[in-house]
DNA sequence: CTGATACATTGACAGGCGTCAATATTTAGA
DNA sequence: TCTAAATATTGACGCCTGTCAATGTATCAG
């Protein structure tokens, strides 16, 4: 605690990781459950990629060709490929070829461990 | 929509605002809308940052003093102050001065505000 | 096989972010 | 008022990220 230290003290209770995936306001976080779930919340952190989501969520069949994202995105095919990635790699979106067209759908799992990761 | 375009069309559901905040999984977000929110998951995105949360949120009082924060989180002074002031400007925690120190508590309902952006 | 379409990958660039040392500010106590 | 302690701010640095143009890959139509 070096040189400084307050009157109160910190609370040193057991760090216990939830039973599928950490929390942050449960038990203190480890430094490595930190790292993963802070580069989960890093594929929420670019609006391109929030309206990816949004756009999914709002799509009737529940799945959005990649050729649609590009002009609502308002960004070029590379980038919103990019985007799509970074969601993949995140578990967040899954992709299914079909023909010369990649449809992409969320996946609502990991989205709700996103949630529940930040439960009080 | 450019020159490409897939079978199936996309939603234009009419896009309305949450009562409270944008949902990502709710109509589809407008730019703003999704600027703001991934402006706040990325005080989420970084362990350092998720760790402070938790080192609160564990903490039996409710608050953590500056102080204790250094320690745990292996990081200099300065460096703890800047995620904090990250995460005050992002309404997620709040400061109270009492004497020299500064002391740290969750704002829970901005974290719910977050959790509830990604309800489906 | 050839050409066209849809998507992914690469390379390059600018801007943002995390980090620390140094310094400034605030507060309490002598 | 002067000193020390706690916190915030500034400046500088390297790294990461979002972006696009160019190119590569895959699929279908002919």
């Amino acid at each position: 605690m070096s040189k400084q230290t307050a009157t109160k003290v910190r609370s040193t209770a057991p760090t216990a990781t939830t039973a599928c995936c950490p929390s942050v306001l449960g038990a203190p976080m480890e430094t490595a459950d930190a790292a993963e779930l802070a580069s989960r919340f890093s594929a929420l952190a670019d609006p391109a990629r929030l309206r990816v989501l949004s756009l999914i969520a709002a799509s009737p069949e529940g799945e959005v060709c990649v050729c649609d994202f590009v002009g609502p995105l308002g960004k070029s095919q590379p980038t919103v490929s990019h985007h799509l990635k970074i969601l993949s790699d995140a578990g967040l979106v899954q992709s299914e070829r079909r023909g010369k067209w990649v449809w992409y759908s969320l996946n609502r799992a990991r989205l709700s461990e996103l949630r529940t990761a930040i439960d009080g």
